[in-house]
DNA sequence: AGCCCCTAGCTTTTT
DNA sequence: GCTAGGGGCT
């Protein structure tokens, strides 16, 4: 505790020690920089200041946990355990969750991930009768997320010129329209999208004075991670909360910025300097992270870049070795290149699994490296993919628990009203929202009311019963917490018995996921509270809300002894011994997308600073030929940013598999290339394997005959008056026409009045059984 | 009402 | 190559 300070460096030592004012601390790549903020958090407790009243803000709980667990190994005691250290959106939930009554939210609010977003665009999209060709949700749904972001609300969005003018020209004028309806229904739902917990935290700070103030002398200190990364919503917050005491102390790095997209835009540093009397400005350039190599080739990397503060990495580190560049001939090669090349450097060199990181532009490209990996049996984690919550079958269960919490929410009600299956179709739930819409009432009162609306009987009984099963556990939640709540709707819903029957291999792994969910209901409602004045919620709304914000790699040990798969975007704040740098080809990275304006193409070549700088020891930059794309076979160029590197840090001679088998040339049988690249393969052969007949495919022996066409349909056209008769008073022994299995003759009926179902025996199609509800017969004879 | 098959569109990055 | 959603069939 005492000699936290001995090991940083004399710049280090000034950014820890300058607690009060407010700081910008710019870090370079490897510079030490959450060493930095965990030391300075460390160090203003030790000052005396209270742990209550420290804020640390970071954009995902990784850095947060890593943050907090990091304080707490430096103080060596339980005091971390009240700070607040959180993401963006985790810490403005849970403020929000204490006050959203006062901007018209119910407290336990449901908090919409993009999946839940983008269906509430779509279907006020369906309900203003725009074209959802024209008006693609998604599309629609990222540009109210970027007037969000940027602090547009659907007034100042319709007020301004420039945008009207910009979706005029796209021919897409109603989207202000849209944007205003969708926040309408997001408030009746009672609920917040990701960009309404910093947008309706911004609301609430500066509409109640008393609000800003309790929060203003709750956080005097404050701290952002990642400061290039914030976009105006949460720049504006965090000028709002420091106003008072101006203890803000922002960590970032120019270079590093890569989530404009998102919003975040650069202009934030440089404005933070303008927005306070003194700011002290301490530069981190030191390196600790990677070989001199690796160092000189980020550095003559970031240089073509126009736009940026300047500073130069140095490290004192070792020369290291050259950095490779491979080239294979397709994506496939790619993979089985970097999976034989980490096979041979856990041989050479005694690196385990955890040492190295596969780094990509996009997540498509992650196929053809799982495969190579899976064959070579090296141990992995891909980041990235669906997260746990994301899966189908958590979805429905938390869709019964959101429904429970907060019965206002559309979303969840329609996802679960008819799953199980128990009768309520797509009719019914139109019905139920053209009710909702007309008498304006959230649909869950038109279910409470649903006698008033003239459903039949059948399916009124259905709704009533639904009513009084999701009445019955909500009643449940005062006595009852989180856990009992959820193991009490899944055995009445018969949601896990349903999977539990559910004998397949992808059945089994459901089930399994339910019991995963279940197990960490009841770890969270377990889990030790905090020594903070406020009682803990452990409610299952506080649980809702929590879950939505988690990510996939929240679920993932950052220590197990695998190779790590991940977006270069993940992998930011991340070191590894080896780094294979995947996929640099023109179109792909830089991308097709950005590569319009110079600040598209920028914040690309940031990318490529990234990942090189994610490098400790040793770097592999690969690209292939050709790479499938939507399934086809494209071909792409070399990435420019190949070209950028300096020549004297690069080694070529590495050659990957692709250069050396293409001598071996096309058109062999591929037995001999098998062997002579050690089972490396193509995608040309796999493919060959894959879809055409291989010699030693097993033939159906001969004596099996050949396999019966199973129900295959003789064709038949309906004669040209066909036309379907009303089927009511169909009788035995009628002969009739189908649509599709042409004549035949009516054997027999069966089933309820409401349900007839006819056996008929066609002339050439046989026996089939036909609902006659539903298909198209014309009666053609009495007898 | 519900199941199943087909096809269009997709892929930039994420809290 | 995958997948969600539409359309057709029962």
């Amino acid at each position: 505790m005492q000699d936290y300070l001995a090991g940083l460096n004399e710049r280090q030592k000034e950014a820890v020690l300058y607690t009060d004012g407010p700081l910008m601390i710019i870090a370079g790549a490897g510079s030490g920089k959450t060493k930095v903020l965990t030391t300075r958090i460390a160090h203003l407790m030790a000052k005396g200041v209270d742990a209550f009243h420290i804020l640390a803000l970071t954009f995902t709980n990784k850095a947060a946990r890593e943050m907090k667990e990091r304080v707490e190994r430096i103080l060596g005691n339980n005091d971390a355990r009240n700070l607040y250290i959180g993401t963006f959106h985790s810490v403005f939930a849970r403020v929000l969750r204490a006050e959203a009554h006062r901007i018209g939210y119910p407290n336990s609010f449901t908090i919409y991930d993009t999946d839940d977003a983008k269906s509430v665009v779509k279907t006020v999209i369906n309900e203003m009768q725009l074209d959802d060709k024209l008006y693609k949700p998604a599309t629609i749904y990222n540009r109210i997320s970027s007037a969000k972001n940027a602090l547009v609300t659907p007034l100042d969005y319709v007020n301004d010129y420039y945008l009207q003018q910009e979706d005029m020209r796209a021919n897409r004028p109603a989207i202000a329209k849209i944007y205003d309806a969708y926040c309408k229904r997001c408030f009746k739902n009672g609920a917040m999208d990701f960009d309404d917990l910093l947008l309706k935290f911004y609301e609430l700070l500066k509409t109640f004075p008393d609000v800003l103030s309790k929060y203003q002398h709750k956080f005097r200190y404050i701290m952002i991670d990642e400061y290039q990364d914030t976009n105006p919503a949460q720049y504006e917050i965090v000028k709002l909360l420091g106003a008072m005491n101006e203890n803000v102390c922002v960590v970032g790095d120019d270079a590093q910025s890569i989530y404009s997209f998102r919003g975040a835009t650069i202009q934030n540093i440089l404005q933070f300097q303008k927005d306070y009397d003194e700011v002290k400005v301490v530069k981190l350039e030191q390196n600790y992270r990677s070989t001199q190599n690796i160092i000189h080739v980020a550095n003559e990397v970031i240089r073509n870049n126009k736009a940026q503060i300047p500073k130069v990495l140095f490290t004192e580190n070792q020369g290291g070795e050259k950095i490779r560049i491979v080239q294979t001939m397709t994506d496939n090669d790619e993979g089985k290149f970097v999976a034989d090349t980490i096979q041979e450097q856990k041989l050479r060199n005694h690196f385990s699994n955890k040492d190295f990181a596969i780094l990509y532009r996009t997540n498509a490209q992650s196929r053809a490296f799982e495969e190579s990996l899976r064959r070579m049996g090296i141990a992995y984690t891909m980041y990235g993919g669906i997260s746990f919550y994301q899966r189908k079958e958590i979805k429905d269960l938390v869709g019964y628990l959101r429904l429970i919490v907060n019965p206002r929410d559309e979303e969840a009600l329609k996802r679960i009203i008819n799953y199980p299956v128990r009768g309520i179709g797509k009719t019914t739930i139109d019905k139920i929202l053209l009710a909702a819409n007309t008498h304006n009432i959230t649909m869950w009162e038109v279910l409470e009311k649903a006698d008033q609306f003239g459903f039949r009987s059948g399916t009124l009984g259905i709704i009533q019963d639904f009513v009084i099963l999701i009445r019955s556990c909500a009643s449940m939640l005062k006595q009852h917490n989180a856990y009992d709540v959820a193991f009490h709707v899944g055995k009445q819903t018969n949601l896990v018995k349903e999977l539990f029957n559910d004998k397949s291999t992808e059945g089994l792994q459901r089930y399994e996921n339910i019991q995963e969910l279940l197990n960490s209901i009841k770890e969270w409602v377990e889990s030790p509270d905090n020594d903070e004045g406020e009682v803990v919620d452990k409610s299952l709304g506080a649980y809702l809300q929590q879950i939505t914000l988690l990510t996939d790699s929240d679920n993932k040990d950052p220590d197990a002894d695998t190779v790590k798969l991940m977006t270069i975007h993940a992998a930011k704040g991340l070191e590894f011994a080896c780094v294979f740098a995947a996929g640099l080809e023109e179109m792909l990275f830089p991308n097709a997308m950005s590569i319009n304006t110079r600040e598209e193409l920028e914040e690309e070549r940031r990318l490529f600073y990234v990942v090189v700088t994610r490098a400790k020891e040793k770097l592999w930059i690969s690209y292939a030929n050709t790479r499938y794309k939507f399934g086809s076979l494209v071909q792409n160029d070399p990435s420019r940013f190949i070209s950028e590197l300096p020549p004297e840090y690069i080694d070529n001679s590495y050659s990957g598999g692709g250069t050396r088998q293409s001598s071996f040339g096309y058109g062999n049988t591929g037995a001999a290339y098998e062997r002579m690249s050690g089972g490396w393969g193509s995608s040309r052969f796999d493919a060959a394997t894959k879809f055409g007949p291989a010699p030693s495919k097993k033939t159906v022996p001969e004596y099996l005959g050949s396999k019966p066409e199973a129900k295959k349909v003789v064709e038949h056209k309906p004669s040209v008056d066909f036309q379907a008769s009303d089927s009511s008073d169909i009788a035995v022994g009628q002969r009739v026409e189908h649509q599709k299995f042409g004549f035949g003759e009516v054997l027999k009926l069966e089933g309820n009045q409401h349900n007839k179902m006819a056996v008929i025996k066609f002339d050439s199609n046989g026996e089939k059984k036909i609902l006659l509800n539903y298909a198209r017969l014309k009666i053609l004879s009495k007898n």
